[in-house]
DNA sequence: GTCTATATGGAGATAGAC
DNA sequence: GTCTATCTCCATATAGAC
């Protein structure tokens, strides 16, 4: 498993030891991916991020100079980390099945555990991020800023999706991806409905329990459009 | 099948014809649709409205008092015509069931159905409508509004399926029926990342095309976590 | 890097004439 | 019901002292 290098101990600029600026803008960071994912992109303002951070709100601006850019930075920080998790996780699974195909479930969990284990275990921030993200998914307006992020890994799982589900046609796997991403981000971007329809006897805030759940539910999902597909096929 | 009493042809006020407001009413309604639909809550301001309905904007206080109230009316007015037709489907499946459980692919299709027929052919209106939803449901600060006018229907959807499900646990239908909604939403809240990941070769934007293929998706998906809950039950 | 003070514009809501 | 004019507050962004 290949692991992101370090950085240096010693800082290559002046001082020797952290900026005091650096901690300052990740706390800036840290508040407004929380107010972002809670209220929006246009129900956050500089100052509620401002006073979050326990800072001016001239030094918002100072960091990130507008606030555009600042929701950039915020899906940028954690965007790498997660790429790198699913591109390692779909390599593994490659070099398990050899020459064979890799396994639906393999597939599946490949990509949607990455993102649920930050989700619960990441703490705070990832929490926040990652609901962030779901929201975002289904959202037009910020689809540029999330293809710009995620698509290339996305296109590297369809690609293999398109090798495990045996000539299902293109536009099946494209749609069936969709499926399990509107899936995954439905139950990330907890509080959901589950909580009120239940009225409070079950909950999505388990992750892992619904993840348990989710993966034979999608698997089964994939497997039915391959089949359709080998069924057409069979009669031609 | 129960319909909607019409109104009196004559009103009960004292114009004999429509006020002259209430179309005025309406065209800010729709207005208010498509700029929350596509900018969000906080995105869209009483100006943005007031201009796209072509009205002074002291009239869209006049008539909705306050923003929020208008959101409300915004989500309010279609959705008892969903719910409508939503329990008008699942009546109709009950009774061609009679005392046996209703199959899980008509139970699926009743309820996602009403949702993506309006999508796709209730015209631009309703396109923002359920596009606006969609994009809600997903929003732990909407939840109050979508629950206040989704959650009995899917309540009534919810006891059915249990009955259909053959006895699986109670966690696992309310988490079986959350992966229907975010797939549902996923897909009726276009254009998605289909359209960006494929770069334009395919595109979610044929809602009944995509329809014929989530039911089965969503069907198998259902079917699993059922035979899972029979085997357990048969090694007890 | 940090902070006070401020420039400039847009927000929601209302008063009061017609 | 409609519209002009305006009140008050909050938004983003920046200038310039320390």
């Amino acid at each position: 498993m290949k692991s992101v290098p370090k950085p240096p101990a010693v800082s290559l600029k002046k001082s020797t030891t952290r900026a005091a600026g650096d901690v300052t803008r990740e706390r800036m960071l840290d508040t407004a991916e929380e107010c972002f994912a809670t209220h929006g992109f246009h129900g956050t303002s500089m100052r509620d991020i401002a006073s979050g951070a326990s800072t001016p709100i001239a030094l918002v601006s100072y960091h990130f100079k507008s606030k555009d850019n600042l929701f950039d930075r915020v899906i940028e920080r954690r965007a790498s980390y997660m790429a790198t998790r699913r591109m390692n996780a779909l390599q593994e699974a490659r070099t398990a099945a050899g020459d064979k195909p890799i396994a639906l479930q393999t597939l599946i969990e490949s990509y949607v555990w990455p993102f649920v284990e930050r989700s619960t275990r990441g703490g705070p921030g990832w929490k926040n991020y990652s609901q962030l993200v779901a929201r975002l998914a289904n959202s037009p307006a910020w689809t540029p800023v999330i293809s710009k992020h995620y698509d290339d890994v996305a296109r590297a799982y369809i690609a293999e999706f398109r090798r495990s589900m045996n000539g299902a046609a293109d536009a099946s796997i494209y749609h069936a991806f969709s499926f399990m991403v509107g899936t995954m981000v439905g139950t990330v971007a907890e509080p959901g409905r589950v909580d009120s329809l239940s009225q409070g006897s079950h909950t999505t805030s388990d992750l892992e329990v619904v993840f348990r759940l989710m993966i034979p539910f999608l698997e089964a999902g994939f497997n039915m459009i391959r089949k359709d597909a080998r069924a057409k096929r069979d009669l031609a």
